[in-house]
DNA sequence: ACCTGAACACCGTTCAAGT
DNA sequence: ACCTGAACACCGTTCAAGT
């Protein structure tokens, strides 16, 4: 409606409409009627879908970075790992299939990849060599990328009858009997983030000794 | 050409299509060319893209099994699981943008889900409860979705530059040093995999005490 | 500088009709 | 049972033209 689109403007409204309509429905075409405008209006601000996607994911990431900065570091560099884990999958939690848009993009803005700063100096300062706080960051951020992927997929539309023990059982047929137990057992969300967290930290702090 | 097309055959010519022209140029037409046919012709066979994509990370899965059925299990679950890791990354990176793609796909054989089981029945006889058991398997699998999903981003066409070291310096602009550093020393492939690999491995054994 | 209108070369999918 | 031809309702993107 009112006009004076702006490459924010843009940004923000493809993040509402991905959450909205889901990844198919984040089109151009939707996203410039959102913002009042004719589709073409919009590659004046944006080269292309792609470099609009990455834009988003630069957002997004910068969000993380900003959560993180205002938290006062810990006495316990464990600690502190621990919150830039769960402050990366609140950020992909809260839009649609956000990990697997977000996850292994280009970020486009310098400050944002410079916020590792401090959290290599933390780390290097605990103890850890340069490659081995590197190594600290990238493999927490690929456990975070990889669950929650896994997470984002099972609480969605379509069909999560499979996911229903019962049906599940029955689809998995005779024997199996471990696999049909451990579905049983099996909880969601933040407990089984915390613990599986918790290994990959172990893992870390093992490397100091 | 020549026709007969079969489920079968329609997923393995798509798993080559997007080896060949990547996540854009897989397109049920381009697909249905390939295999001699017009695009309606598929819709005989496959209900819709969407199980087209889960039917190739079946595949895609199943010979991820299939590789670790041939593997005669080590005397080390560590071992054992690190081959998971290892076998799981590599059909992955045999695809293009296969972690990205294939991972978070509802698997539609009921037979690859029940590949778990002797791994259940193995980590729980290494002395993990059935959940941790469950949370070995789970925490290994996001790891590897995870750096893969990065590592293929990285290895792609369209501006391999930002991550020149120089360029990327430039990019940075003033401070970070640490960051720069960091940048200088990172190595890519296989080593940097063995060595995270190593890091959650060495979490799960922590577990053990 | 910023946006529109019209167009281009595509998509996934449906469906009557053919064999 | 299996496939074609034609069509529908879309896509992302370009580009001359308007203001």
């Amino acid at each position: 409606m009112a006009k004076g689109i702006t490459r924010e403007r843009i940004v923000a409204a493809a993040l509402d409409l991905l959450d909205d309509k889901g990844m198919d429905g984040l089109t151009v075409r939707a996203l410039a009627s959102r913002l009042g405008v004719g589709a073409p209006a919009l590659y004046w601000h944006v080269r292309n879908k792609q470099e609009l996607l990455d834009e988003m994911s630069t957002v997004v990431l910068r969000r993380v970075a900003d959560a993180l900065a205002a938290i006062t570091p810990g006495s316990d560099w464990r600690e502190d790992v621990a919150n830039y884990a769960r402050v990366l999958r609140a950020e992909y939690l809260r839009h649609r299939d956000g990990a697997r848009i977000f996850s292994g993009t280009r970020v486009s803005d310098p400050e944002v990849v410079k916020a590792k700063e401090p959290w290599l100096a933390r780390l290097t300062g605990a103890g850890f060599s340069l490659t081995e706080a590197d190594d600290t960051i990238d493999v927490v951020t690929a456990f975070v990328v990889g669950f929650v992927i896994e997470e984002q997929e099972r609480g969605q539309s379509g069909a999560p009858e499979r996911y229903s023990v019962i049906e599940r059982d029955a689809w998995l047929g005779e024997s199996a009997e471990l696999v049909k137990a451990a579905g049983h057992v099996r909880d969601d969300g933040d407990d089984r983030f915390e613990r599986q967290l918790g290994v990959v930290l172990a893992g870390l702090a093992a490397r100091l000794q």
